[in-house]
DNA sequence: TGAAATGTTGGGGCG
DNA sequence: ACGCCCCAACATTTC
């Protein structure tokens, strides 16, 4: 007797191994496996433009691996489902759950639509470590700080990796008539721009598990003290694969667990749990990404400036550790994790502009873009967090450049208006006398930009904007 | 997962 | 030998 067609409806979770649902509905039926694009421009969790490359290359990776079986639908979600299990018979749906509120809004509408025409659904978790609701205070309320969530996630355990994926048996439904090519969802930009993205990068499952790979092998091995310097590409670059689901974070932090027990393998482990604590606070704080957790930032006076947070989007600041992390961002579709703390922390602190201005090109720009760990570090960063940084930690551009980039070999490779300035006047040109500039190449106003603003000042009057708020 | 301002200490130069 | 000053080095406080 020929098996029943079930679907798997892929969404940030684009692999074939450690899958809950995918292995559910392999044992279940013959497998339709699909992907919708079911986003409109007027979302406003559209996604950015960064993570559209970054998706179109994770399909075509995610089809070639299903032996070009995936099923590409575009347009609302639900009406697609429901027709897809209308033509081909369909009663059983399978899906790994998402966290980000609109999608949990979708899915309940969906979930509803399905069972009520009699078609069974079932959703898993292929995302997280733990559930956001599994982990609450003896009073049954959420965490609101990083450590005891992280205490008491630690003696629940990480959900367990699923075993076993049996070989698909594929069905034979014939192709719908909606279904369309990857290429014709039109992920990729018009410009030219993400070809240089990917230089750096390669989507899909196979990339994630070999990136994961490389990292248990040697990375970690230094992780916990070379993952604050920029130029040692010692950080584990999983989290655009993490994002997308080609690798789970079960299997990340099972394969660390069996390269042993250390400090670093212990620091990597954190790490992911703070992946999982920013969408434990996106499930518990549904307007984390546009709401200040403290209300009384609401007061909070942020410029209006759009020369100056153009000229911090484009690098041109005038800081050079600044200006190296923005263009790094721009021409990889990445930046370094310390990086991005300084150049928000300036963003916020110096220029005093909205961190959401922030976010929205952080957004666009990162090929890891996640809406909860983006919304979460964010308001980290700015103090308006529920777990924050004070408000008084400002980073200084110059100490950290030259505590952090002493050889300068991560600016100058950003910057290399820049290459040949000394070390010693890397971080501050403004300071080196004229001959040095001159003797450098470096004409400042012209080929380098003059800093945009004054430090101190600018720090002085955040810290008294700041004070205002209480 | 800060930095600046302020305070304290102790060694060396010097009269 | 002694007091004094200077200042680096470190510690503490404050934002």
């Amino acid at each position: 007797m020929p098996k029943k067609n079930v679907v798997h409806w892929f969404r940030q979770d684009l692999r074939l191994s450690d899958n809950p649902a995918l292995s559910a509905a392999i044992k279940a039926g013959s497998l339709i496996p699909i992907f919708i694009w079911d986003e409109d421009d007027k979302d406003t969790h559209a996604l950015g433009a960064a993570s559209r490359v970054w998706l179109h290359h994770s399909l075509h990776a995610l089809n070639q691996s299903l032996s070009g079986k995936l099923r590409v639908f575009q347009g609302d979600a639900k009406t697609v489902l429901q027709q897809l299990c209308d033509e081909a018979g369909v009663q059983k749906v399978y899906w790994n759950r998402c966290y980000e509120p609109h999608a949990i809004a979708r899915d309940s509408a969906i979930k509803q639509a399905l069972s009520s025409s009699g078609i069974q659904n079932t959703s898993f978790n292929g995302s997280l470590l733990w559930e956001p609701w599994e982990i609450t205070k003896a009073d049954g309320l959420p965490y609101k700080i990083f450590t005891p969530f992280y205490r008491m996630a630690h003696l629940k355990g990480p959900r367990r990796h699923t075993l076993n994926l049996l070989a698909p048996s594929f069905s034979n439904a014939p192709p719908s008539r909606q279904a369309v090519d990857i290429d014709a969802l039109a992920l990729l930009p018009k410009l030219k721009w993400h070809e240089t993205l990917f230089q750096h990068w390669q989507a899909g499952e196979s990339a994630a598990l070999q990136a994961l790979e490389t990292f248990a092998q040697g990375g970690v091995d230094t992780y916990s003290i070379s993952r604050d310097f920029p130029a040692q590409n010692t950080t584990s670059r999983l989290s655009p694969h993490l994002h997308w689901g080609e690798i789970s974070p079960q299997q990340a932090w099972e394969r660390l667990q069996f390269e042993g027990d250390n400090e670093n393998i212990e620091h990597f482990k954190r790490e992911l749990a703070w992946r999982e604590f920013s969408y434990y606070l996106i499930y518990h704080n549904p307007d984390i990404p546009s709401k200040n957790l403290k209300p009384r930032f609401d007061r909070f006076p942020w410029r209006q400036q759009t020369a100056q947070l153009k000229s911090w989007q484009c690098g041109q600041t005038g800081y050079p550790i600044i200006d190296a992390g923005m263009r790094e961002l721009w021409q990889t579709g990445h930046m370094h994790n310390r990086v991005r703390m300084l150049v928000a922390s300036f963003l916020v602190k110096n220029l005093m502009i909205d961190w959401r201005d922030g976010a929205a090109w952080f957004w666009d720009c990162l090929l890891d873009a996640d809406l909860a760990s983006n919304s979460a570090s964010w308001q980290w960063v700015a103090g308006c967090g529920s777990d924050a940084a004070p408000y008084f930690r400002i980073f200084n551009p110059v100490t950290q450049g030259e505590k952090f980039d002493a050889n300068g070999h991560y600016t100058r490779r950003f910057i290399p208006e820049l290459e040949r300035l000394p070390d010693r006047y890397l971080f501050r040109p403004w300071e080196a006398p004229t001959e040095v500039l001159t003797q450098a190449g470096v004409c400042l106003g012209d080929n380098y930009p003059r800093p945009m603003i004054d430090l101190k000042q600018s720090r002085g009057e955040a810290l008294e904007a700041f004070k205002r708020l209480d």
